[in-house]
RNA sequence: GUCCCCAUCGUCUAGUGGCCUAGGACACGACCCUUUCACGGUUGUAACGGGGGUUCGAAACCCCCUGGGGACGCCA
C-alpha cells in the first residue's frame, strides 16, 4: 500500500502556505495514482505550538482547495495518535533506543560553547557542526550529570568517513559526505523531540512509503536515512519537489508574495483555479492542456513529469485562469452562487455595516464606501499621497516602516494594530494621524474613508501587506540602497525604545 | 565560507539523439469583432547561459566554467 504525507507547520497566523498546498497537492496525485493513501501530519513539536483553532483553520484552507485526505491508520485524523500526551513518551522512548544501542548520546554543552566551536569552524572554512565533545563522557559521568539535573540534549551519532547515498525519485542518486552531516540534536533539553526525529518515527508509524517534500530537505535526508538505519527500518523512497520562488529566484516568502491561501480565498479566486495553478507550477499534462481538474491531474499523474527548476509564483498567469473558470466553467447560477457565497459572508459584513452606517445617508453610498473591501488593490498614483505634512518620501518612509510593524502583530484585531501603530508613531516623533495618511490611501484609496485601522482588522494582514506593497510602488518603490538605510534606521527604532521591565 | 540541487522565450512549460528553421500558454504589441471596455479570433516580438567533447547528427549524453537557488539551529 503506498502511503503519502504532508506535514505542515502551525504558523502563528494558522493561516497555511500556498508551498503547503503545492506539496500536499503532489502527494495527493501520487497517492491516489496508485490507489494509495495520502494523510496529513501537523506539527506540534515544537514551542510555537498551533493552537486548535489554527489548526482548524489549516485544514480548512486545505480542504476549501479540495485536498481531500485520508484518515491515518488508526483512523483518529491528520494529529493522532501522536498527540501530545502520548507522544512525548513515544519519542522519549525511541530516543533511549537508540542510546541503548549507542547510537545517540547525552550533550551537556551549553550554546555558549557551541557558538564558540561554529565561529571557529567558520573562521577555518569548515563546515560548521558539533565536534564531538560529550561523546567521550563515559556512563558514569553521564549518569551522575544527569542525576545532578544539568539540562542535556540527545545527539544522534553519525559516521565520520564514507558518504551517504540518497536515492530521489527526480534525479540521480545525490552522494553527500558523512563528513558534512552534523550530529543532530534528537531530543531537546526540554524533552521534546526535534523534527528529525519526530518525522522518523511518526512516518514509520505511520507506514509512510513515500515522502515527497521540499527541495529544502535534501541536506539533511543523510540524517533520516540514517537514522530508519538505526532503528532497523525500511527507509521511505524520498522525493523532493522544486521550491515555489519569488520573481527574484528565491525561495517564495510573504515578504515579497501573497503565500497565504486565505489571501487567495479572500481575493475571490476559485480554488478550483488556484490549486489547477499549482499543478502547473513544474508540472504539465502530457497533452499540455492547461486547465484541469485535480481528478484530471491524477489521471494523468506521473511524478516524473515534474520539472526540477524552481517556478516563479506569477499570479498574472493565475489571474488568467480564474477568469477562465469565471466565465467558462460557471453557469450563470453558479456565478450568482458562488459571488453570493464569497462576497457576502456574514460575519465579515456584520463587521463592515458598523464602521459605514453612521457615514450614509442612502444605501446608495454603501457601495463606494465599503467597496474597497470587496475590491482588489485600490487604483492610486504618487499623487494620491499628495499630504500637507507628509512629503512622498516621508509617506514612504512611514509606510515601510508600518508594513515592518504590523508583521510583528500577534494576534490581528483593531486593538493590536492600533497599539502597534501607536506605538511606532511615538518612536517616529509623528502625530498618529499623520502617520496614519498614507496607510489610508494603501488601504482604501482615499483619506475620506472608515477608520484605517478597523479595515485593516476587516481585511486581514496579507490583504494589508499586500496593499501597502501596492502603495510603495505607487511611489515609486524602494532602492536597494534606500531599504538597507531603512532597514537599520528601523532597528534602531526599537532598541532605542524597548520598554523598560 | 562548506556542501548540495538546478539551468529552454520576461514568466509557466513541451522536448528523453534526427519529426526543432525549438512547439504551446501567460504577459506585451498589432489587426479583426464590437457604440466603449473586456471577452473571443488572427497575428507579431521573444529562449536552448558559455566553452569543450561524444556522435553521421546534440536543446537533449559527458566534462569544465558561469549563473541561480537551497542547506548548514535545542525551527520546521
Amino acid at each position: 500500500m503506498t502511503t503519502v504525507r504532508t506535514r505542515i507547520a502551525p504558523s502563528p497566523t494558522g493561516d497555511p502556505h500556498v508551498g503547503t498546498a503545492y506539496i500536499a497537492l503532489f502527494n495527493l496525485c501520487f497517492a491516489r495514482q496508485h490507489g494509495g493513501k495520502f494523510i496529513l501530519r501537523i506539527e506540534d513539536t515544537d514551542q510555537v505550538r498551533s493552537t486548535r483553532k489554527s489548526e482548524e483553520d489549516i485544514l480548512a484552507a486545505l480542504k476549501w482547495l479540495q485536498l481531500d485526505w485520508d484518515e491515518g491508520p488508526d483512523k483518529g485524523g491528520p494529529h493522532a495518535p501522536y498527540r501530545q500526551s502520548e507522544r512525548s513518551a513515544i519519542y522519549q522512548q525511541h530516543a533511549k533506543q537508540l542510546l541503548e544501542k549507542g547510537h545517540a548520546f547525552h550533550c551537556f554543552c551549553t550554546a555558549e560553547r557551541l557558538d564558540e566551536v561554529r565561529k571557529q569552524q567558520v573562521a577555518d572554512k569548515q563546515q560548521p557542526g558539533y565536534d564531538g565533545h560529550c561523546m567521550q563522557l563515559t556512563v558514569a559521568e553521564v549518569d551522575t550529570r544527569v542525576k545532578a539535573g544539568e539540562p542535556y540534549v540527545i545527539r544522534m551519532k553519525v559516521p565520520r568517513e564514507g558518504t551517504c547515498v540518497i536515492n530521489d525519485l527526480l534525479r540521480e542518486p545525490v552522494e553527500i559526505e558523512w563528513s558534512q552531516v552534523d550530529m543532530q540534536v534528537l531530543m531537546k533539553s526540554d524533552g521534546l523531540p526535534t523534527y528529525h526525529l519526530a518525522n522518523v518515527v511518526d512516518d514509520h508509524l505511520m507506514e509512510i512509503t513515500h515522502v515527497i517534500r521540499g527541495e529544502e530537505w535534501i541536506n539533511s535526508a543523510p540524517k533520516h536515512l540514517l537514522l530508519y538505519q538505526y532503528f532497523g527500518w525500511q527507509a521511505p523512497v524520498l522525493c523532493h519537489m522544486p521550491l515555489l520562488r519569488n520573481a527574484d529566484k528565491s525561495k517564495l516568502s510573504k515578504r515579497k508574495n501573497p503565500t497565504s491561501i486565505g489571501y487567495y480565498q479572500r481575493m475571490g479566486y476559485m480554488p478550483e483555479a488556484v490549486i489547477n495553478y499549482l499543478g502547473m507550477m513544474g508540472w504539465s499534462m502530457p497533452d499540455g492542456n492547461e486547465k484541469f481538474s485535480v481528478e484530471e491531474m491524477v489521471a494523468n499523474f506521473d511524478i516524473k513529469r515534474v520539472s526540477l527548476g524552481g517556478p516563479v509564483f506569477d499570479t498574472a498567469k493565475l489571474d488568467w485562469l480564474n477568469g477562465r473558470y469565471l466565465r467558462e466553467t460557471l453557469s450563470d447560477e453558479e456565478f450568482i452562487q458562488r459571488f453570493a457565497a464569497w462576497a457576502f459572508q456574514p460575519e465579515k459584513i456584520r463587521q463592515i455595516i458598523p464602521l459605514i452606517k453612521p457615514r450614509v445617508e442612502r444605501f446608495s453610498d454603501v457601495a463606494a464606501l465599503a467597496g474597497f473591501f470587496f475590491s482588489s488593490v485600490p487604483a492610486i498614483t504618487a499623487a494620491s499621497f499628495t499630504h500637507n505634512k507628509l512629503s512622498a518620501e516621508e509617506c514612504l518612509r512611514v509606510l515601510q516602516f508600518a508594513a515592518w510593524r504590523i508583521e510583528e502583530v500577534r494576534d490581528w484585531n483593531r486593538d493590536s494594530i492600533e497599539q502597534a501603530l501607536v506605538q511606532l508613531a511615538a518612536q517616529l516623533g509623528v502625530k498618529i494621524r499623520d502617520l496614519l495618511f498614507p496607510l489610508f490611501i494603501a488601504i482604501a484609496g482615499t483619506a475620506v474613508s472608515t477608520s484605517v485601522i478597523d479595515s485593516m482588522a476587516i481585511l486581514g494582514l496579507d490583504m494589508s501587506r499586500a496593499r501597502m506593497r501596492h502603495a510603495l510602488t505607487a511611489l515609486g518603490g524602494i532602492s536597494g540602497k534606500q531599504q538597507k538605510v531603512l532597514e537599520k534606521e528601523y532597528q534602531s527604532l526599537q532598541t532605542t525604545t524597548a520598554p523598560a521591565e
